[in-house]
DNA sequence: CCTCTTTCCATGAATTCCCATGTAGTGGCA
DNA sequence: TGCCACTACATGGGAATTCATGGAAAGAGG
């Protein structure tokens, strides 16, 4: 995969009173060049309290997998629910949203409240996928290098928050 | 393959006491994308005690899925005897219903019975197709995932009901 | 004539769209 | 090199639309 079609870079964008946060220019930009949808696909971090972020082509593949994984694997009653399974977690666990042309797009009050987000987002850019955090917790969790934690404190400086 | 336009998402509706559902706007605007069909098909999930529902163009291409099936295997009476049963399950136990102007379909009493839809309908989606189901069914069912009750929860709360 | 079904209208809430503003970064030009 | 338009972005507010949902009216069938 090309390197100008992964996700890269962070920022932090506030969210208003109606749910709205913009989505980096940088990152729509990669959107767009890996399909041509306005959109992004929103999920719950697996494994952090965060928010993972993509675009419907990323989706779509993720879906193809699946199917083919299905179609190979025998049929054993096993193999069968995990597919199920799997595919309800990839598509009713998600939400695809679209942004507006000034690159808005409103938080779904669903995934605001499993992203912990509140009034500012942490936008992360991890290559085939970005990430978005409430930043308090990103700088709170254990896991997270404290390189990257720089990154966030930055950010809040930048706007005159954080210490 | 239309890898475009998946079924995502879930949303919690009403049944009135017509047993008229809102089928959810983000779930028809694929089914109108995916062909211009303002009608869902429906079916007993086999897998799942509630329904799976889709659109016209789908259940076309699944037929001609199962016609190629056939001709490759046609040598075994098994196969052919395989073939019949899935075609008519396909076919013969499914319901085309049109939603009207306003996103509404309305359940036929059978479609209601065999998913065990009462007073709310769970909708989930599930790429090529979506789910339907009794929230309190769900709930309950052991092979569903904690992450997947959550969203049923979540849908509940936001309308007041459940815990 | 009565019942069941489909069509139409009504409404409140939520969501989307559109325009306005501040700010920062870019490049031109004297 | 210092100043000034110009543009791209993030953000705010309010107006206009859409959505889910209830109920009434109109039509079909027995």
């Amino acid at each position: 995969m090309a390197l100008e079609h992964l996700f890269q870079g962070s920022a932090l964008n506030a969210v208003d009173a109606k749910g709205r946060v913009s989505v980096p220019a940088f990152l729509r930009s990669v959107i767009e060049r890996r399909g041509d949808a306005k959109t992004i696909v929103l999920a719950k971090h697996d494994a952090f309290p965060a928010l993972s972020a993509y675009d419907p082509a990323y989706a779509a593949r993720m879906h193809a997998k699946l199917e083919r994984l299905l179609e190979k694997e025998e049929t054993s009653a096993q193999a069968q629910l995990e597919y199920q399974q799997r595919n309800l977690m990839a598509f009713a666990a998600t939400e695809e949203v679209p942004y507006d042309s000034s690159g808005r797009i409103v938080l779904p009050p669903m995934m605001r409240r499993k992203g912990s987000i509140e009034e500012l987002a942490l936008f992360l850019g991890a290559g085939e996928t970005f990430q978005i955090w409430n930043p308090t917790l990103f700088l709170k969790d254990a896991r997270i290098p404290e390189d990257m934690k720089d990154i966030a404190r930055y950010r809040l400086e930048e706007r005159g928050l954080g210490a």
